[in-house]
DNA sequence: GTTCGCAGGGAACTCAGTGCCATGCGTCGC
DNA sequence: GCGACGCATGGCACTGAGTTCCCTGCGAAC
């Protein structure tokens, strides 16, 4: 894998921050870079692919680990569970350096290149999500159509916890907004989570009369059946 | 308002699109479109601020629809239906050029600068969205953090109908998809006022043997015995 | 007719990104 | 020890997007 770092990367990182941070993102050219870093120019676009790369050093890196992640089975969890868990990868990354992430937050925030350029980044995250939650649900009915907008809803919590924290500067407690967040997404779609604990859950026979019934209305009698109230709003 | 069309504006989008078909988007210079249009270069970054803006000449003033449609009150409807009316305000703009959308939707699936550029257009209607929830959630604890989630939900699954019906190229019935995909959101965040349209439901009988399964794994159950989306509301 | 305003044209410039080749440097084979 | 090879880096020139500045033509107003 990646063995040791290689050092003129951090370097290009440095520098790049550095000018970002005291003239501007727009204002600094890549010549500007490479001339603090005191690289030749050819060498930045070998390790970064756009000027805009260089803000996201580590993006490639943790949507490889979220796929690896969501790769590898946990087909006996809840999916949404699941992804959940993934998203708080990427939060895991954000948190481990506070001070660069609220910097890039700042920047990212005022020059709209980088808020496109992190909306891809975002959107791939997504897809992953998404992707494995298709397969969860392959064969069901709107499994691909509850895949995206389960998807789409976790990222958009993540976020919504994430910059929560990034405003106030790194100081409030990354985790839990998330978790808050999160928490919110899973109740509202796994249908009511009752005891969650799932062990051996091979024994589940289910006979169901009306084939035409909307699906809202089977799960909700399925709530009734196993006598937990469905537990909405807070 | 834009009192008569301006015909330079459409000739260029016109020339480019007859290139972007017949040699690629990147294959294609600016250049090449002002020549092809019989322009001036400069003229082409006079209605558009940049090659991609020519792929999406009509969202802006889709935007700004949009922005109107929640701008005006309405607060007297479900929160959650309203966004849904004004993603469909998107769906009708995709739906009053439909070999023109198609076209787009291949070049934008090809090319990752365009499906990049999408992407911020997309997060514009997303963030529209999003103020008007927050804006009707003021005050209710986890008011931004619905509205975000919503408004992500919203985005995704009218993304995903829409997407099914240019996959099509346009044959299928792009609003019943996009109903469908809606509905379904609908379903899960309005607040569960009983049932919706609430027909035929009294006949659905459901049997759960083991009390202590996950409630994601019964649902799977459920739905893998009905086998077929259970709610087409046609 | 002169003047004002404005839509468009055009040259020249900046800068991101790419392709090509030279150079330096360490390693391996002999 | 010596050439061969691979590899990381630097240098340079080129394309193409986007911008700045200025020119031209044309219609309306006075």
């Amino acid at each position: 894998m990646t063995v040791p770092k290689p050092p003129m990367r951090d370097a290009l990182v440095a520098a790049a921050f550095r000018l970002f941070l005291e003239r501007g993102y727009e204002q600094t050219t890549v010549d500007d870079i490479v001339a603090l870093a005191g690289v030749g120019r050819r060498s930045f676009f070998r390790y970064f692919p756009s000027k805009e790369d260089v803000v996201f050093p580590d993006h490639e890196r943790c949507l490889a680990d979220m796929t690896e992640f969501l790769g590898r089975g946990g087909d006996e969890h809840d999916p949404v569970a699941r992804v959940c868990d993934a998203a708080r990868l990427v939060l895991r990354m954000y948190a481990e350096n506070p001070t660069f992430s609220v910097q890039r937050y700042r920047l990212t925030k005022k020059v709209p290149g980088l808020r496109t350029y992190e909306l891809s980044v975002v959107w791939r995250y997504e897809r992953a999500l998404a992707e494995y939650l298709r397969r969860r649900f392959a064969g069901q009915p709107d499994g691909t159509l509850r895949a995206d907008v389960i998807a789409a809803a976790v990222v958009a919590a993540h976020n919504n916890g994430l910059r929560s924290w990034l405003r106030s500067d790194g100081e409030s407690d990354a985790s839990a907004e998330v978790d808050h967040a999160l928490a919110l997404v899973q109740r509202t779609f796994t249908p009511s989570a009752g005891p969650d604990p799932a062990e051996d859950v091979e024994d589940v026979v289910v006979l169901v009369s009306r084939r035409g019934a909307p699906m809202w209305r089977v799960v909700q009698e399925i709530e009734a059946t196993l006598g937990h109230p469905p537990d909405r709003q807070n």
